[in-house]
DNA sequence: GTGAAAGCGCTAACAA
DNA sequence: TTGTTAGCGCTTTCAC
């Protein structure tokens, strides 16, 4: 590991003049020519910063840390933390994750983060909720992935729920769909109710309007399949909009027993794609993805431009359907991103 | 953050004096009473070392990389993800993750972790391959994590593949079945070798014996889809031991079509349990659940032993249903987690 | 037994 | 325009 001091000595300069030009502070200061040689030793010697010596004296380290609930138990964590790390790797950056799944330590790992000295802080809840974030956190950098915060004073990246349903229930009514079902979540979510209003709101924009009996909030398990299967015998519908893959199974189920077959009979549009339904369900079914990457990207983007108190580049953000939001939004601001629909059309 | 120059004025000692203390290296060189009111001041000033000054001295970081393919896509890497931090908490380490997902850019991100001086490497495959470790790895300590080395020259943790297959066939020969079913995965992998090899080798203890045409290894969507309907219709099986969620499915669905309710007319076992899965089907499914918590967990301890340089006590390992493994074997050691066993009996 | 001092690799005042 | 110097917080040798 070639350091600043064998750069010097290679080159016939001090360190600290190799430290200038290496961190960009050389305009006007070295002259361009020394500069130059000692750019070219660096590369040649393959020079790489010391990150942690670096730390020691600005007390930056350019490590990003993540905290979330339910990494364990959801597959959509990997996808937020993975775009989270893309972004931060583009702007040289790392990222240490910590979990407090069902454990009471999460003031401990923030401790343990802070004295890695982390620049500052994802904080995430798995599927858009209403989260407190710790006072422990006040004092860093602070962006909310998935999640809105309680005392709505820090930035956050979530879905743009409403979209979600208004654009996959329009897609419904002009597959020509007639009757069509919210399959939703009974639990008090964000996203329940802004998908719940989306699709109200596409369908009040239409002949059939909205029915509150193709309404039909579940939980899980039997209970779930049994308000389902009730949904089917009062009001057969022949599209469904489903609020995620949970959900969409019920009605496979359902019509399975009834001989009914998803794509011809009946459509389907889910939110979400869970691995499993992606070998068995598609193609016939329509989902509409949440774009987990994009919100860790995006993420990763806003804290980055708050550690660095400038703005970034929103030009090089990954795109997803919707228009790019407005970046440089004073805090508080709510980013949304918006959905990536996959599959094909459900009938 | 208190500092050791600070315990030492607060205290009358040196610094040198407080980091003998505070390290454990006091024994016969610094005064009981001395080393006893460095560590009261310690205490009262709630100090905690500054990790980044020390790495800078001992090149240890108390860092571990865990590289990995495939987080963004399966829900198992995060209990991997979590039983290491676990353990690497416990043991005062922590754990940056970076996945390599669809991207060349696995070598930069090695170098990067080097260049954040990690101690070691975890190297994971999702759902147990043969892997072979980048040569850039060869220089510091790794274990492989559901993953076998190609070269045979590494330690790894992965699933008792053979176990898991023989146990829950075995439930299935209990539960009163007589023409049981491998679906399995027409994919050249250890799990899917290991298993069928579980699942035959239980039968053949048995009256029945093992059946070549109850086998049926298939793929994904439509296809595996009809290749189970064929079974079903040529067979006509009673219990199912399915590979993954996936093929349970395929399972459910053929089921659901002929009007058979799993857990009454057909009993299936099937390895793995997707979120979604534990809300819809649970609990007719029995379902045999991989230890992938312990194998991050193991997995930790392990490389956490090699770059200490002294066995660890596996007595604070969380278990599985199976015996302890031996632990202080010799490199290349494989270390096989046993399975958990959730949910259930099939009928 | 204890402390002074050097130095890990880097940055940032300040001098020259 | 460049170099000297003084640390960041900690470990470690070596005098005392």
């Amino acid at each position: 590991m070639t350091t600043m001091k064998e750069i010097a000595e290679k080159t016939g300069v001090s360190v600290s003049t190799v430290s200038l030009v290496l961190n960009k502070r050389d305009a006007g200061r070295v002259k361009p020519d020394i500069a130059r040689r000692v750019r070219q030793t660096a590369t040649d010697l393959g020079y790489k910063p010391n990150p942690l010596a670096r730390s020691l004296r600005t007390s930056k380290t350019r490590i990003l840390g993540f905290i979330s609930e339910e990494v364990a138990t959801t597959p959509y964590a990997g996808g937020i933390i993975l775009g989270a790390q893309d972004a931060a790797s583009t702007y040289g950056y790392m990222l240490i994750t910590v979990s407090t799944d069902g454990r009471a330590s999460e003031e401990s790992e923030i401790a343990a983060l802070k004295r890695y000295g982390v620049d500052g802080f994802f904080y995430s809840k798995m599927s858009n909720r209403i989260a407190t974030v710790p006072k422990s956190l006040s004092d860093y950098p602070v962006v909310l992935v998935d999640a809105t915060d309680a005392n709505n004073a820090l930035p956050s990246v979530e879905p743009d729920e409403f979209r979600i349903a208004f654009d996959a229930t329009s897609r419904l009514i002009e597959a020509g769909c007639e009757r069509i079902a919210y399959i939703g979540c009974s639990e008090n979510m964000i996203a329940q109710d802004g998908r719940l209003a989306g699709y109200r709101a596409a369908l009040e924009g239409t002949d059939q309007g909205f029915d509150e009996s193709l309404v039909c909030n579940v939980l899980n398990n039997g209970p779930a399949l049994r308000a389902v299967n009730a949904l089917f015998d009062t009001r057969n519908p022949d599209g469904f909009f489903c609020f995620n893959d949970a959900r969409a199974w019920y009605v496979y189920e359902c019509a399975a027993r009834r001989g009914l077959t998803v794509g011809r009979d009946i459509s389907v549009v889910g939110v979400d794609n869970h691995r499993v339904f992606a070998e068995t369900l598609e193609p016939q079914l329509t989902t509409v993805e949440l774009p987990h990457y994009e919100m860790g990207y995006w993420a990763a983007c806003k804290l980055i431009s708050m550690i660095e108190d400038k703005p970034v580049d929103t030009a090089k953000w990954p795109r997803t359907t919707s228009p790019m939001p407005p970046l440089d939004a004073p805090i508080p601001a709510k980013i949304h991103c918006a959905l990536i629909e996959k599959g094909s059309v459900a009938r």
